[in-house]
DNA sequence: ACACGTCGGGG
DNA sequence: GTGTACGACGTGT
């Protein structure tokens, strides 16, 4: 029987001391396949000192875990050369043991190097059979009974290629959310607290169901399951799973949290946590460093959304809340994290029905995130690119990827690929880097200011450092370290040598010709398509085509890569570095254009032109003159217009961009390196921020802005600003007495278990605080929003204007020349900090602080309790007067 | 200015 | 599972 399938997972099982591969996947019909391979044996290659190979044979056949070895024609990866050598490929039994005995022959004197003896053995056996993760097979198959796996169909393969299409199977989620108690009062203990609540969501939906809970109080419903007990829970939720069969499995931090949790809790029911696609082997987490884990299920992949959802959006937090509501516009139910147990406990139907909800809505949420947004679709590309498994696609770095395409690729053309460094290696790296150093971009120095005379023109160099690998023939198969050999060579601009590519095409180079060709078909492609769910594919293709094409430099440059060569590294930026500089000369010197910035691959340019649709032809003449001067291997594009361009420091700006679109202009705000959020800053600075950002590149008007900024400073003391964009946000992590030092939001806890320990926020909370006026130390005078409200209590302007707006804000006006003093308005008849510090709380004992040491004055007092110079903190009085403070020790 | 340590999400 | 493995931000020298 011919059969096709699509690979969402491979893992092998050992029988009778022999590995039999096992590919998870879906056959064209979506049913589920198991295929089983037998007979594929780990291997790896070692290179013998020079005319040691036959010794080295004789010392490897007295191993007994050797099956076989031969001779066999590789290249050696490192280096130019023109000919392979003869290495030993060994052959073994069992993968399990392919470290012991690799280690054991790689301290033999006779070995010059071992190659590829650490491949994981589902990688090696996908990458010699050219089979990617989420891709196509084509399989002969013979039927085979078995209970060791649960797929619909098992199949003995027996032969086996790749098979090209784009569709996808229907991929089924499963959502898990549980609840728990917790005894400690903290975060609870997966070895001592039990769990009350698992919910479940399905997409497409189950039998008409879009949810399912399980629960050990309340009452049975249609999507509610009542429980005897938390091991009958447990058992009933692998049920549910093996019945839903799901291939994604997905939660909110299901990673750190559920899976681990759900998984140590059948350990202690002593259920088996056969949760995955077979019965032979159980799901496991495996700690990595002490805060990752990963959880492995065989046969599915575990997908959470919250690292997705964090790589792949800017947010100030990523709590499900926040998330939810802004990626979904949905609310997550509202239940305190203390309130659990009270309504768990209460005895009340509603109240358990409440949290049975509470539970359902997260785990919808979770699942709404993955389905809705689309989360996987760039990863499954990623796996189709590199040929990693859509789970490792999901948790590995940029390195793995690489790694993964560079051994195939490798492999084709008979080059070896050496094995990733040890820790010693690693060290003798790290120090080769911090000697020789790897220099970066060429940043040009920015006219710092506003620029809204006239326009900008950005032009870019597309995939710059990809087609410099291609247009040198950068590769470590092609360098030439030692003496030049009688080969015609390319020589970069800072003197590192390459053969040509008429003599050999290096494989970086030619994996990214591949790739970037891809890239742009897909991109024409795109435009053409009309069919969104085909789009939105496309899009995912070309955002990993790009992903995986610019991981290459950066992977040469890293000191744990199998390829890591400082020399290629530095090749690429510093032709990188030449290229813009002598981009840079020309629009100076021979267009008479002014170039008032640049980074890397970018330059902008200042035309006085402010008509833009003549400013967009101006630009488009631009860029064809430079690549015109320019080798036809390496281009620049011209995408960007700017209105207006304020630009701080290097790496920092803001622009009035517009695009046009069907004919017509449209404008919007881009920021570079200038953050309008952060998790420190409560909403009036990311308000002020932006507001001021817009009327000074929409006027062009500094004047207005600092006038805006004056305003919301006098707002700020006559007590204006609603107490809501005051709020700061920090977690408590822990107890509140285990804190060594003194913290605003700890000290703020610590007051509100005074007045009500019930409901003060306990560890894992988040607190909300503002600042209010008082003659106490900073961290005192935290306190809570709510009790400021209902207490009428005054916050302290001079800490939010000092503290949190003028950092940021300062930056801004400085670069457009103001100063200090005229932005606090200082040199005015009234200084409105003059206005801020004229009516303190307690208003003629109190004028800030001072130093008792050297006398610096502040307006608050130093987080530390003491001085820059280390000098304690007096409180400063009208009439000169000063009074001792206690200071907290522990910073 | 730079290296080191901690925290995030979850209950 | 032939595997050693995050990043942003805040603090301290």
């Amino acid at each position: 029987m011919i059969m096709k399938m699509q690979l969402l997972d491979t893992d092998y099982v050992i029988v009778e001391d022999r590995p039999i591969i096992r590919m998870f996947g879906k056959d064209e019909d979506n049913k589920t396949v198991c295929g089983f391979v037998k007979g594929y044996l780990p291997y790896f290659y070692v290179l013998a000192k020079t005319g040691k190979t036959a010794d080295l044979e004789k010392f490897i056949s007295s191993k007994p875990d050797v099956l076989n070895q031969e001779r066999a024609m590789r290249r050696h990866p490192r280096g130019f050369s023109k000919e392979p050598v003869e290495m030993l490929k060994i052959t073994l039994r069992n993968p399990q043991r392919v470290s012991e005995i690799r280690d054991s022959i790689k301290a033999h004197p006779l070995i010059e190097e071992v190659f590829e003896a650490d491949i994981l053995f589902k990688y090696r056996f996908m990458a010699d059979y050219v089979v990617s993760g989420m891709g196509w097979i084509e399989a002969d198959t013979a039927d085979v009974n078995t209970h060791t796996v649960k797929t619909n169909k098992t199949v003995n393969i027996t032969r086996l290629k790749p098979f090209e299409s784009t569709t996808n199977t229907q991929t089924k989620y499963l959502a898990i959310d549980i609840e728990t108690l917790s005894r400690s009062g903290g975060l609870p203990d997966p070895s001592e607290d039990e769990i009350i609540i698992i919910s479940t969501a399905f997409y497409p939906e189950d039998k008409n169901r879009k949810s399912l809970v399980l629960t050990t109080r309340g009452a049975n419903s249609d999507s509610v399951i009542r429980c005897l007990d938390e091991t009958e829970m447990l058992e009933k939720l692998r049920t549910i799973i093996d019945d839903y069969d799901p291939d994604v499995i997905t939660g909110f931090n299901i990673n750190n949290f559920d899976m681990p949790f759900l998984l140590k809790r059948m350990e202690v029911a002593k259920i088996p946590r056969t949760i995955g696609r077979c019965n032979d082997k159980p799901a496991y987490t495996k700690e990595i460093m002490k805060n990752r884990v990963r959880v492995t299920v065989p046969g599915r992949v575990v997908a959470d959304s919250y690292q997705l959802i964090k790589r792949n959006f800017l947010f100030k937090r990523y709590g499900l809340t926040d998330v939810s509501r802004i990626l979904l516009r949905q609310e997550k139910l509202d239940v305190a994290h203390s309130e659990i147990s009270k309504l768990w406990n209460s005895g009340d139907p509603g109240k358990i029905t409440k949290l049975v909800e509470y539970a359902r809505k997260d785990a919808e949420l979770a699942l709404g995130l993955i389905v809705k947004k689309q989360l996987l679709d760039k990863y499954i590309e990623l796996s189709k690119l590199s040929g990693m498994l859509l789970q490792d696609s999901l948790d590995g770095g940029e390195a793995t990827r690489v790694e993964n395409l560079l051994l195939r690729e490798f492999n084709k053309k008979s080059y070896v690929v050496p094995c990733k460094p040890d820790s010693s290696e690693i060290r003798k790296k790290e120090k080769e880097k911090e000697d020789q150093g790897l220099k970066g971009g060429f940043v040009l120095t920015p006219k710092v200011g506003l620029h809204a005379d006239g326009l900008v023109v950005v032009l870019d160099f597309r995939s710059m450092y990809p087609s410099i690998f291609r247009s040198y023939n950068i590769c470590p198969t092609t360098i030439i370290t030692g003496n030049p050999e009688d080969v015609d060579t390319v020589k970069t601009p800072a003197g590192h040598t390459f053969v040509s590519k008429s003599v050999q095409e290096g494989i970086i180079p030619s994996i990214l010709g591949n790739l970037l060709e891809e890239r742009s078909k897909v991109k024409q492609a795109m435009k053409k398509e009309t069919d969104e769910e085909k789009l939105r594919i496309l899009d995912a293709k070309q955002l990993a085509l790009k992903l995986l094409s610019n991981s290459f430099y950066g992977y040469t440059g890293y000191t744990k890569a199998r390829l890591y060569i400082l020399d290629i590294a530095n090749a690429i930026t510093s032709c990188g570095r030449h290229l813009i500089q002598t981009v840079n000369q020309t629009v100076e010197k021979q267009f008479g254009y002014q170039p008032i910035y640049g980074d890397t691959d970018s330059i902008m340019i200042k035309i006085p032109e402010t008509d833009l649709d003549r400013g967009w032809e101006t630009g488009v003449s631009i860029m064809r003159r430079i690549n015109g001067e320019l080798s036809g291997a390496m281009q620049m594009e011209f995408e960007k217009l700017f209105k207006s361009f304020l630009i701080l420091t290097k790496k920092r700006y803001a622009a009035w961009r517009f695009v046009k679109e069907n004919g017509a202009w449209k404008d919007k705000i881009e920021m570079k390196g200038i953050e309008t959020v952060r998790r420190d800053w409560c909403e009036l600075v990311s308000d002020t921020m932006n507001r001021a950002i817009d009327i000074i590149l929409k006027r062009g008007d500094t004047k207005e802005a600092l006038n805006y900024f004056n305003g919301v400073m006098k707002d700020l003391a006559e007590n204006k600003i609603p107490i809501e964009k005051l709020v700061i946000t920090k977690s408590i992590t822990k107890s509140p007495s285990s804190y060594a030092g003194v913290q605003p939001h700890i000290e703020l806890v610590k007051k509100m278990q005074k007045r009500n320990s019930q409901d003060a926020p306990g560890v894992g909370d988040r607190v909300g605080y503002v600042i209010i006026k008082g003659n106490q130390l900073l961290s005192k005078r935290t306190e809570d929003p709510a009790y400021v409200k209902e207490n009428k209590l005054e916050i302290d302007p001079i800490y939010y204007v000092e503290n949190q707006l003028l950092p940021p804000i300062e930056r801004i006006f400085i670069a457009l020349g103001f100063t200090k003093s005229e932005l606090l308005g200082r040199g005015r008849q009234a200084s409105l900090m003059e206005m801020m510090r004229a009516k303190p709380a307690k208003s003629n004992v109190f004028d800030g602080f001072i130093c008792a040491t050297c006398g610096n004055s502040y307006a608050s007092a130093p987080l530390t309790g003491l001085c820059q110079c280390g000098g304690k903190m007096q409180i400063k009085t009208p009439t000169g007067a000063t009074e001792k403070i206690v200071v907290q020790q522990g910073i």
